[in-house]
DNA sequence: GTGAAAGCGCTAACAT
DNA sequence: ATGTTAGCGCTTTCAC
């Protein structure tokens, strides 16, 4: 079934029944209602090569997902605290949009290149980028397309410095610097000096951020960095296993302990547990993401929380208006970000 | 860029382009070189529209997942134990096989016509249906489509009754029945006779099987059913949490439990502690899919390992297949499952 | 308000 | 081995 036949059917041009499909005013109410039952009667799609061919858009998003993980790992992708439940907000809020979402996992940075490849074939409108870390290959991407973009968690001074001079760029960030100085407030306030820190990578926006912030607001509180507490987690357990268990047979442990992200929390919290190290009663620990199993754990986790939901849908919206030719250059959204307390972390009782 | 520019840089025809693109058999190393050395110099990609109106295939399959929650859950897609690991292995292997993937979310029966919409509109070459409950709206989809589908967990005897007479399914089912059967026969051999059973949806096949499954294993081991130890979850937590809650109060409990997935067993896990007993040694719980968290909770999750690697590997083979002519009708794949062993369940005390 | 015709970028059948 | 040409199904000028 093709328009023409549809046209035929309902006794117009194919012209008519591009008009009707496409919501046209001049058309009257008479000739879309014949249009239309026809359309329906067959229930008739029109094929989206076709338009796209004869200009329109594709209505389709492309959603990169740069892993953590090599592909070896059964968790590479979905397993991340982080992909899930934003993957769930893109494909909802996109949907709803009338956007089609194509979605490709990144391992190595060489695989940038099929970010430009879905946009040169004119796959998608649009795409969305995350996880991604700074490096030279996405860089290429960024100051070389035109496409609209939504980059979530990127410094966007590095992104202005950068970009296509036609660029549509928006970039998404969460407040992670008012997360972490809330965490260390809270944690001083009920007696906590002796604070430590898993860091991220910080090759990426947020790994640098939440670590440059904790030594920003320890400074503030006047209170001492100690390099041992200061643990390397790259964002995955395994590392942060690790890293936990040197520092536990050290013989020296802070009083409370802060994770760049609830999989690391999560990681030290079993680590903890294994050395008969008991949370919150001998360290009280507070993670950052909210991701779904934080709340299941037990002791349930401290953690703060991003509004995935918030920034996908900010991320739709910005690429639909950029899309549009509704709006261009350089957005930049930052989303708040809520601490939510749980049973992980209590009173320094020394 | 378009290929004609291509041609004309080249000092060839559009057509030697087109055949250089597609790897036809019938050009000169010489010719081909120099054509490449075009497309690569301009980075060239060939707009995939004109392509698949010219009559080529869209390399792209489509990934429709049924949520199990409604659209307001925060958990209701990716937080399924089941989706987030096979979305990731369809991503995965569909890639390395060169498609795209394209991912729809269905909440309700109604959106099933979604699924007849983007193969209409040409913008998929095959379908993966996962987590669909039978109804007549999928039931329709299935005998009116003939393009390329993979069906994961439904009953093959249905489909072969309602598919499309020139229709391209393959169904791919893990071996519930075995999973079931081999938790019964451990348990026993453990001392267990008082078996109780969470079950899934029965209107999802493997909810139907599991549960089937349970009642034949224990019939053969010649043990009681009781009614009271037979709880009913729907696959999610909410539920669950409340039945087994109900089960506790009135103050009977068997001696171990088998529950149709991992959420539900660990949404029982949860309920036990907080009712003070405790796991393994009060009651031991055993669960279904050896989702990711399993191995992370404490207790550790005895489950049953669903290979959803496999199954994607399978379905994105058999819908590559299909879509090549190579293969058609009904195909049928059954996929093994194992116990994994671990530390929520133990020997009756009694 | 509606139709005729050109054209989007590619592939493939046909011709050479 | 390579070029010429028609055509894929739609949108969009341009006429009327």
């Amino acid at each position: 079934m093709k328009s023409e036949e549809i046209a035929r059917l309902a006794g117009v041009s194919r012209s008519t029944v591009s008009r009707v499909i496409n919501n046209y005013p001049n058309v009257p109410q008479a000739t879309r209602d014949k249009v239309m039952k026809v359309i329906k009667k067959y229930n008739f799609e029109p094929n989206v090569s076709a338009r796209v061919l004869a200009g329109k858009g594709t209505d389709t998003l492309g959603l990169f997902l740069f892993s953590i993980y090599d592909k070896k790992n059964p968790l590479r992708v979905y397993g991340n605290s982080y992909f899930g439940p934003f993957l769930d907000a893109v494909v909802d809020t996109g949907n709803y949009k009338g956007f089609y979402i194509l979605i490709h996992t990144i391992y190595t940075p060489q695989e940038c290149r099929y970010i430009y490849q879905t946009f040169s074939q004119r796959r998608i409108d649009g795409g969305i980028i995350i996880g991604t870390e700074s490096n030279p290959e996405i860089e290429t991407v960024i100051s070389n397309t035109n496409y609209p973009l939504a980059i979530i968690d990127y410094d966007p001074d590095e992104i202005k410095k950068i970009m296509h001079k036609d660029g549509k760029i928006v970039v998404i960030n969460s407040l992670d610097r008012k997360g972490i100085s809330k965490c260390i407030d809270e944690l001083v306030s009920l007696g906590h000096k002796e604070i430590g820190f898993i860091e991220g990578r910080k090759t990426t926006y947020s790994g640098y951020v939440r670590k440059d912030e904790f030594i920003k607001s320890m400074n503030r509180h006047g209170l001492e960095l100690k390099n041992e507490y200061i643990l390397k987690g790259d964002f995955v357990r395994d590392k942060t296993e690790k890293e936990v268990a040197k520092m536990i047979n050290k013989g020296r442990l802070p009083t409370a302990i802060i994770a760049s992200n609830d999989e690391m929390a999560l990681a030290a919290m079993d680590t903890f547990r294994a050395h008969n190290i008991s949370i919150p009663e001998d360290i009280s620990i507070i993670g950052f993401d909210d991701s779904p199993v934080a709340s299941l754990v037990e002791p349930s986790l401290t953690t703060v929380r991003i509004p995935f939901y918030t920034m996908a849908q900010k991320a739709v919206q910005a690429l639909s208006e950029m899309i549009k030719g509704k709006a261009e250059g350089l957005l930049h959204y930052q989303v708040d970000v809520e601490l939510i307390w749980r049973k992980s972390c209590t009173k320094n009782k020394i």
